[in-house]
DNA sequence: TGGCAAAAGACTTGTCAAGTCCTGTTACCT
DNA sequence: AGGTAACAGGACTTGACAAGTCTTTTGCCA
């Protein structure tokens, strides 16, 4: 259980790729996919939810391509995540108090905030700079 | 993302009941569905699985039913999770060596492994026990 | 040995991950 | 202006797996 998508993986891929190109260096998404291995189509989609959180910024037409928004330092791992797989939520009750009926009773609750605590904060803690410079 | 499957959640609520029954009290597979509102079917599943791996004991046929099998102290949110869900892998690189080709070069690989040791940490500490005393 | 209850396996249904494909939109370049 | 280079967005497909259901078998007790 808790696993990762293979579009998170794939995301983190292409991120770190990204990250890792000289600043202000224009990156090709064909390029990306390639270096990333990656079905091009695919990494497409992510790359565009990347774009709307603001992660990524993106040119059309000739010269276009991809670049990360910030400097790799000011990235964290969890924004990646959470781009293309949505928020940490271990259990859909974890969220909002109304949702789940069994609320008050539910001894398990506070439970699963506390895992989602806690890897939101080690998530949160890894930027893109640690990830590249190996 | 991470997100316990409906299993999972029958499964504690299921284990709950059992363990805030009085000790020794042999519960119907149909009492306990019908006490945690769980197609009884579907928990009949989960129960083999807890019978397979031991948390659980079970007896069939007249005065049969099921019984913790051992004190709620002594069992674990995480036994209870990854009896039904499969052990806890935020990405299937995480387990074995050589699964991943870019085993080397992958810098988020260690991250994983946090990741899975906070949260199983967690989830162990975590008895049946603390679970049903309110 | 008859009936009660769990075990086990085959089957169904629906949802969602993982793509693909096609068309639109924007920007540059001549 | 027209053409081409790239991302944006939507509709669609396929396969796997979650979430059950149904039926038969096995074991136990009275």
């Amino acid at each position: 259980m808790m696993e990762l998508t293979r579009k998170g993986d794939y995301a983190i891929r292409g991120i770190i790729y990204l990250a890792s190109q000289p600043p202000n260096k224009i990156s090709l998404l064909s390029e990306i996919a390639t270096a990333v291995d990656v079905p091009q189509t695919f990494l497409a989609k992510i790359f565009q939810q990347f774009s709307k959180t603001g992660i990524v910024k993106s040119f059309r037409g000739t010269g276009g391509g991809f670049l990360l928004a910030g400097p790799p330092e000011d990235i964290t791992l969890l924004q990646v995540v959470e781009a293309v797989e949505g928020p940490i939520l271990p259990n859909r009750c974890v969220l909002k108090p109304g949702e789940c009926e069994r609320d008050l009773t539910c001894t398990v609750h506070p439970v699963w905030r506390q895992v989602q605590q806690q890897v939101r904060g080690l998530l949160g803690n890894i930027t893109l700079k640690e990830l590249t410079t190996k």
